[in-house]
DNA sequence: TGATCTTGATTTGTACACAACATCTTTAGC
DNA sequence: GCTAAAGATGTTGTGTACAAATCAAGATCA
């Protein structure tokens, strides 16, 4: 696969990947071979071509005769996500860390200003769109692609969940104001950290807010059991 | 994809991997889909899938008109994968380890058997299934599924360039025997760890082997280019 | 002779028809 | 009325023909 094709490929991986992650997808959800070739004016083998990978990297399940369906993760199998998660966080600052130049400096400055307007006007959907672009610009900060590649991994698999959760149809408004206040924080350390050239601390401070963000989802999980369980 | 159709997937995606690490397969070396599909009786389909997800996962890269090829990859991108396997290596101990049982126990006592007999008739075909079996058996130390599926990657990716360099054309039967040596102490060592329970230091082990060998075969390549210059 | 174009062979990428499988609906039998 | 078998419908998996692309060899022309 070369070329146009290839291009065509990215494309429509990023985009259902995306859709997946801020749940447009939701869990459970079938997608239609034929319906997403219509959509993107194609036939099924190039469509299907991009459902294998997302197969082999866990966000989808084809099964034979029923359909191609998004999945979920139970809280067991995302703890292992998460552990793993907390590790690869830290590496960012030790793994060919790439000086940030001006330009970067200020990118992460803009972040925290959205982050800020974020907190006056919660959205869940916007609260979404900037962590994962706050994801992508902490990536830059290491030139270490496999690193690079396992993190987005896991990240997008957590995050989908996280997502569903943190925001989810239960506490929402509440939980949501609570959350974007601590993203906040977590962004004014690390853009504080960018500012002054410690990568390694962004590393560190990166790995906390993961962690944290990680005991908040599972004692909100457990509120949940025992509220169920009245 | 289920069923009857996975396992065979699987079985072939396997086979190929294992091919192209053992360097059956060599760097550069061009993949025909016909002649893969006659070889396990089905069609381009089943084949062009499996085909997918090693050039997702690096080990190929398909050129339309041209033929699927088995990649290389150049010294300064190795050290990026090399660089993130070290860290990999010591989360064996860290993260979710199981506890081994008795059988497992004497799986690693077996390993090291073996690779002492290895010593005796070194072979670099062996030596490579040898190191690849010893890494599977690592891998059963810890439950984390993502992690075992990343060192996984990271394992093959290195190990075929690894095994190109260490046991090449070059400084042959030489280089050989000092790897089989360097290799038996690591076994040695990993199997008393493992026997009395103490994991944490099988992943420290494990790292500073990494690590070590990665060493020796950047000394290994600076020699070449001075020979080369002379 | 040398450079450029053309043609043919080879190989991956795409489209589509059909097979295999799963699920829901209908109907036959009692 | 209820159960179970048969059929209809819908979806992914497979096979195959053809399109698109690359490369090499040979022809053509300066």
């Amino acid at each position: 696969m070369t070329g146009e094709a290839r291009a065509r490929f990215e494309r429509i991986y990023t985009l259902l990947r995306e859709r997946i992650c801020l749940l447009d997808y939701p869990p459970g959800m079938r997608l239609r071979e034929e319906d997403l070739a219509e959509e993107f004016d194609t036939s099924r083998t190039p469509i299907r071509r991009v459902l294998a990978r997302l197969e082999d990297e866990g966000y989808l399940r084809s099964v034979h005769g029923v359909g191609t369906i998004v999945t979920d993760i139970d809280i067991a199998s995302l703890e292992q996500v998460y552990r793993l998660r907390v590790e690869l966080s830290e590496l960012i600052g030790k793994l060919s860390p790439a000086e940030p130049d001006e330009d970067a400096k200020r990118a992460f400055a803009t972040m925290k200003t959205r982050c800020e307007e974020l907190v006056g006007t919660p959205s869940q959907r916007a609260f979404a769109q900037l962590n994962m672009d706050f994801f992508h610009l902490l990536m830059t900060l290491t030139e270490n692609e496999p690193l690079q590649e396992f993190s987005e991994r896991l990240y997008y698999q957590t995050t989908r969940i996280w997502l569903k959760r943190a925001a989810g149809e239960d506490g929402t408004e509440e939980t949501l104001a609570s959350e974007i206040g601590f993203f906040l924080r977590e962004v004014s350390d690390i853009a504080a950290a960018v500012a002054c050239g410690a990568l390694e601390s962004v590393g560190q401070i990166r790995r906390a807010h993961v962690a944290m963000s990680f005991a908040r989802l599972k004692a909100r999980a457990g509120e949940e059991v025992e509220a169920a369980s009245l």
